[in-house]
DNA sequence: CGCATATATCACAAACTGTGATGGGATCAT
DNA sequence: ATGATCCCATCACAGTTTGTGATATATGCG
């Protein structure tokens, strides 16, 4: 059984109208001649067997059933370009190379799985690296995009993200918090996790060693969960193996780590533009 | 500026094709032939620029973009039966009657409004009487709908929400709960309150006398308000000036009153049988 | 291998669609 | 008023599109 159609093109005409006011703007906007308008008009009106529109002095007015056709009709034609988009979309093949410090990789999932969804074709590289040198790559545009910590001799990009930081202990330890102060360190990318402790530290007068360094929060816990040192990471970080030092510890406050969005110079391509929204979005902090 | 438009038409066949797995027998199912519907499929992909299925043995198969199409093809064709169905129900004329005892009347206001939303030419009549009547009227097709207090003696209808029963006194009296009880009755309809009221307290071995009665319950009011009787009513008349009675009060339990929804014998026209379905949705019980 | 079943392609007739020209109604300026 | 102007409706026609029937081609099955 056949079923009854709109025609889009006729609703296309149909919203033009409805926007400029006239036939003879609708025409001119769409590049038809106005008669060619009038009669799509008609034409609508003939399948629907309803009257849309009535002339009213100059140009038209529109009768309820007209209105009311109107919000039909923007959302087929919204329909419609989300659907033609996508079917574009997933024809462009190409590449994207994106780069990201390896300890915030994770954060990518959600964001590349829906890229993947709307460009199966792309081939996307991400390439683990620090801060800083991803930060000069992008900007010589040896990658599109880069999410980096922001350092503060490496401004710039978008600011998408604050990790708040907390000291952390072992979850069962009383901190050792002796002068000077264990401290356990955590780096990825460039050490912003270094910079910070010691600012906070120098600005509140506090001495300080290092007690341990790592580059993976694997090989620091040992050493935080016996308690033999405290650690300076994102609270996202804290497992049950861990606990926060609140102000009460006397342990100076820390500052949020900013994580930033770098684009490489010029036009961004589409997909490199939709991959730039969507980890806006989706690595970006929950709100909005 | 035109933009491209997906065809209705070929989306429909599309689909058929997807149903059916062949294009023979989609064409068959469309009223086309074989032909035809190979051209359509064709003419889509090339619209697209996609190739959208393969031959595969007997029948197709489609492409990953062929399934990616699908989703699309079927939002927009329910969207366009919607708009349809929105289009031509507009045009249909006629007047459908309603029957409801006037103390429930309030309760039509959504479902008339969502209404008339629907079928604007619609003339719709609302009859109030009292729930006997309205069964009989109905059944006698005098009515196309009737909304009635279930009567023990007139079953049938659809049962489509439940009041629970409730004594009342005024909020700041101490009830007067002598013997034999001081009633005010609120007789809506054909006073199944005061059936249930009779019937609560015979099988409780409770004396009562009829202190006041009034079809309206502001007539009511003063009476209990001023603590010289309890009322009958439906919890959801409770106000500020009432108050209800537990079970501690000493008053036996009351049943609901059920609400029926009666239909005309015979089919339905299409307006009657959506007016039915609102009514089931807005007056009926808040669950679903 | 050949039959049965499906899809693709082709040429053509019918239907549809956009164009330019023309007519008519309403508004505005003089 | 009157004419100028603006805008919509209608018409005939040319160009295009669409569906059909016939035919060619591919695939599985006995």
């Amino acid at each position: 059984m056949r079923t009854p159609v709109l025609d889009l093109n006729l609703l296309q005409t149909f919203l033009a109208v409805a926007d400029t006011g006239t036939v003879t703007a609708a025409a001119e906007r769409l590049s038809y001649t106005q008669s060619t308008v009038s009669m799509q008009l008609h034409r609508l009106e003939a399948m629907l067997g309803v009257t849309l529109h009535e002339k009213e002095g100059r140009g038209i007015r529109f009768t309820p059933e007209g209105e009311r056709l109107l919000g039909h009709a923007r959302r087929l034609l919204t329909l419609n370009n989300e659907a033609l988009n996508d079917m574009k979309a997933r024809q462009v093949a190409g590449s994207l190379t994106l780069g990201i410090p390896e300890d915030y990789a994770f954060l990518l999932t959600p964001a590349l799985a829906y890229f993947h969804q709307m460009y199966p074709a792309m081939q996307l590289k991400v390439i683990c690296g620090a801060s800083t040198d991803l930060v000069q790559q992008v900007q010589a545009s040896e990658l599109d995009l880069a999410v980096v910590t922001r350092q503060t001799h490496s401004p710039g990009g978008e600011m998408i993200r604050r990790d708040p930081l907390v000291w952390a202990v072992g979850a069962h330890q009383q901190p050792s918090l002796v002068d000077p102060l264990p401290l356990a360190l955590y780096s990825p990318g460039a050490d912003v996790f270094r910079e910070v402790a010691e600012h906070a530290l120098g600005a509140a007068g506090r001495h300080w060693r290092l007690a341990y360094s790592s580059q993976s929060m694997t090989g620091l816990m040992p050493v935080v969960v016996a308690g033999l040192a405290v650690v300076l990471i994102t609270r996202d970080m804290l497992n049950p193996q861990l606990r926060a030092l609140d102000e009460k510890s006397g342990l100076p406050a820390l500052p949020s780590v900013e994580i930033a969005l770098h684009r490489a110079p010029g036009r961004p391509s589409e997909p490199a533009r939709q991959l730039a929204e969507l980890i806006r979005q989706h690595v970006g902090s929950e709100k909005q």
